[in-house]
DNA sequence: GTCTATAGTCTGATAGAC
DNA sequence: GTCTATCAGACTATAGAC
């Protein structure tokens, strides 16, 4: 779908959009906060995204979370066999990008658009993001390291953290790896000490 | 500030906005789709709000965030000296209430509104949702029941699965409070067994 | 590949009748 | 308290020059 060209000058209108997208969202991002940053006009951009804005927020979206869904699976497996590792390594990932809000995208995002990239992206962020998450803690589980029934739950719980996380960091001069690293021990070992 | 007015009228109008600008944010929500909502036309909630869109959503979101700090603080301290009771009486409350995205409020709402008005919004949440959750967790700390050195990121985290767990409601049939009782059982224990 | 110019739509806001 | 009518501005999108 959409244009097959390829181009640096189209590359970097994607990297821009899709910063800005996922920072403040689809209906707060116009064409021309992209155009602007690019140091372009507005009507510049129909050159490369000759299908508009809705179009631009799809692929970029759906390019974040299919390299989110690659450099996860691939952290993962990087972990071996400890679960801790493994999530280190996937928070390292989330961190090192721009974020993804996920409870924004379906509340916010993708009721602004059409039906059908709405289910399309929904079902891309779930099978990218959450499941790869999921799939570690279904692991750990037959490993018999936990007895917690909904990995989803834990998943979503996780890249939650990761998100707000990703925010504190305007606030605090804390880095976000040692903040994620603080929760994976609490989610690990309880914020209960062992007695 | 703002107009004085009180009435039933005025009243449904703050309930509606509130709802729609809690779910979808600012930039997302128009007059229009408030009024239609309502069965009114868009120029007719000028007479309940002749200040217009933004002071409308910095009252309702202030307003909102007031009685959740209301609310939190009651919870808490029903709970007693028990976090986890405190833990599960706040969850309780913020998953009976329209949700409080503070990513999104704080990435995508407020740099859609006037600094002066984004300041003190973002002031308010702090001190509305964050401390209260963060002294409950500090309280705790000087009973000796944990010891991670930073409240802040605690509450964070657990308001940010509270956050998780509302949107998650729309996927699967599992209760609000039953996911948040389990994910305060792993905060609090962990999620490796206890040998 | 970027520009100017502009059409068409949506949005927040105002004025004034009932 | 709600309506109709209307406006200015911002938005997405298109057409065509360079």
């Amino acid at each position: 779908m959409a244009s097959e060209l390829r181009s640096e000058a189209r590359e970097r209108v994607l990297v821009v959009a899709e910063r800005l997208f996922s920072e403040r969202g689809y209906s707060s991002v116009t064409l021309r906060d992209i155009a602007t940053e690019l140091g372009i006009r507005q009507a510049s951009l129909y050159h490369h995204v000759p299908d508009g804005k809705e179009q631009l927020y799809v692929e970029v979206t759906e390019r974040g979370l299919d390299r989110a869904r690659f450099a996860l699976e691939r952290a993962i497996d990087a972990g071996g066999l400890s679960l801790r590792d493994q999530l280190a390594g996937a928070a390292r990932y989330l961190l090192s990008q721009p974020p993804f809000d996920l409870a924004r995208m379906i509340r916010s995002d993708m009721p602004a658009i059409s039906e059908i990239h709405a289910r399309r992206l929904t079902q891309t962020a779930l099978n990218s993001l959450v499941r790869p998450i999921e799939r570690a803690f279904a692991a750990a589980r037959t490993r018999g390291e936990h007895h917690m029934p909904s990995e989803r739950l834990l998943a979503s719980s996780f890249l939650a953290i990761i998100e707000t996380i990703q925010v504190s960091q305007r606030f605090t001069p804390m880095p976000g790896e040692t903040m994620a690293g603080m929760m994976i021990d609490v989610l690990l070992d309880g914020l209960h000490p062992r007695t």
